[in-house]
DNA sequence: GTTAGCACTCAATCGCGAGGAGTGCTAACA
DNA sequence: TGTTAGCACTCCTCGCGATTGAGTGCTAAC
């Protein structure tokens, strides 16, 4: 069987109303609802064909019909078209921004989460493949090294490092543009072990420093791996009763907590290459197994190459998946546009 | 009428009780409980004493008693005394910290939430009273100067600001030298006007530089004001159903979440001077509106002077007041012998 | 092909009564 | 005078059956 354009019309009506409600639609409503002209008993047909093609289902024998994640999965594709709105409050919100990227992130969580009343995330830009800019060495006490280093996008990164050996001002100077003149440029993958051997050799006496000073970015960069998140508007969740049970909710945000679980969440969208770097993962689609109850929007921004985070929001199934889309993209290209008017 | 050691022995027993079951004890209970060999009639007359003195109260008629709020408060202050436990665990997590102070409260904060089963928070060291340890520009590219300071206790905060000016490499080092040598030392109070106007004298032409840098000096301290805080452990009120109806929850994990509110709770902590450092709050006595249903017991942590941290622990009333406490006082001296070893 | 009508289904809701935990009070006892 | 046994009373909880009502599937008529 196919769908014809009523089928379609009845899905869509079905699943908005869905939307609206929460509640499962019946045929009647549907009859009044929409502008087909069509009694419920002619709807009541149509709907035992969607449910018998797996859109639609019921969660029992005398109640009406809610969508099936195939449903949802329609609804989505066939309305996956651009949209522009409420652009102005967030262009607002945005210009009292932060150099702080963390702090702008923070507020952007929660502009998105007060706009769509579900819950976000927003990850930092990963700074994974990212290029080296800039490592600066400099004393502060006795014994102790502050480390600097800064990636493409000024991604800042400190670090405190013990020396048994001390270092007078001329060695460190020596030292810094030894580091700089050598490591500028190069993504962290291509500072391997001959790159090492070969700064070592040239630091000569203080070879050893040079060592723990790599070790040190290396520990850096590698304390990013395990990237910061934010979320904001978890307690939004329980505005939709089918997430607020006491499993569920207790679920969720344990899920929404452990920045671990999201993790995988963020590389599942960069994995995915995609024109718009928009994902909607539908109950079980989604790579996160305490979200399985839940539909997660993704957008991927990229501030440079290799440079990139992810923006989620995590709701029902029910979630208003046109407005959504909308309020994701916009981030994504409002997040990008800053980036380059900053550099 | 007083409390004689009797009443206290009932008053404990019925908190006790409450505390392990959740559900209100009645005088059966209490008689077989204790050690006391009274029949349950005589519990009944000293319970409804300890109503009547405000200790205990009804849900309803028939039904048993609960802890009032000045319940707890007895039981707490009659049990604040010293408790040495669960030590093994935190020492060896504690072992393979970073030095990422950030990373470090984090990792505790989780610690806490799994081995008390309530949510945890901790705030990280606030600056604000802090000294000057060092300051550090550098040049990461066309227009764009690194600054870094670095305060007592090595809490690190780095700005990137845009100047409109170029500068050589010898104009920076000089501004270095004189930055540091002029604040170090210094806490952010004490660099006011007067020294600002003196400082920019010595730097000659570059003086707008210097302006820009104290200013970014000044935001990097400002921001944060509104200071880190980390929580853990937040479905972990699902494990209390006084605290897990959908109303209740949805407030405490906003509250939770709106670091805004926790700030207000460390501020109230670093008001009240104690001895020891430690706070419970029960019920109303929180400064914060979203934990009315729940007990907080706080701790401050001082690694040097002014600078200092909070650790919380929110959970029911009938929170195990006496393991918290202890939990707590563990906690903050672990953070502070840290910082001591570390220094 | 569409629709009106009707019998049927089944979750949700309400009312009600039994059960039971716990109390307060009284009277007897040591 | 303090303690205790006994009893009537309260009131929450739970389970059960009846009722309700939204919604369906099917059939027959248009």
């Amino acid at each position: 069987m196919q769908l014809d354009e009523r089928k379609t019309k009845i899905l869509q009506a079905v699943i908005r109303n869905y939307l609206e409600t929460g509640e499962p639609v019946g045929s009647r409503t549907i009859s009044k609802y929409t502008d087909l002209n069509l009694s419920s008993a002619t709807i009541r047909n149509e709907m035992a064909d969607l449910e018998e093609m797996g859109y639609i289902l019921q969660p029992h024998t005398s109640a009406g019909r809610i969508p099936s994640d195939k449903g949802y999965r329609f609804y989505v594709d066939t309305m996956m078209e651009a949209r522009e709105r409420e652009v102005v409050e967030m262009k607002e919100l945005l210009l009292e921004r932060q150099d702080k990227m963390e702090q702008m992130l923070k507020q952007m969580a929660k502009v998105l989460a007060t706009n769509t009343q579900y819950a976000t995330m927003i990850s930092a830009p990963q700074i994974h493949h990212n290029k080296l800019k800039f490592i600066q060495l400099s004393r502060v006490a006795q014994g102790q090294i502050l480390a600097v280093v800064v990636g493409e996008g000024n991604v800042i990164k400190n670090n405190i490092l013990s020396v048994t050996q001390e270092l007078d001002d001329e060695t460190l100077l020596k030292l810094n543009m030894l580091l700089n003149t050598h490591l500028n440029g190069l993504s962290m993958e291509e500072i391997n072990l001959g790159m090492i051997a070969a700064l070592k050799a040239k630091a000569g006496i203080h070879s050893d420093i040079v060592g723990e000073v790599l070790d040190a970015v290396a520990e850096t960069i590698k304390a990013d791996e395990d990237l910061e998140i934010y979320t904001s508007g978890t307690n939004n969740i329980f505005r939709y009763p089918e997430l607020a049970d006491q499993e569920r909710a207790s679920r969720l945000i344990s899920t929404l907590e452990e920045k671990q679980q999201l993790t995988e969440l963020v590389r599942e969208t960069f994995s995915e290459e995609e024109g718009s770097g928009i994902q909607v993962y539908i109950g079980d689609e989604t790579p996160v197994s305490g979200m399985k109850d839940c539909s997660v929007v993704t957008a991927t921004y990229e501030l440079g190459e290799g440079v990139k985070g992810t923006i989620g929001i995590i709701g029902p199934k029910r979630m208003d998946y046109d407005k959504v889309i909308g309020m994701v993209r916009n981030m994504q290209s409002q997040l990008e546009d800053l980036y380059r008017d900053d550099k």
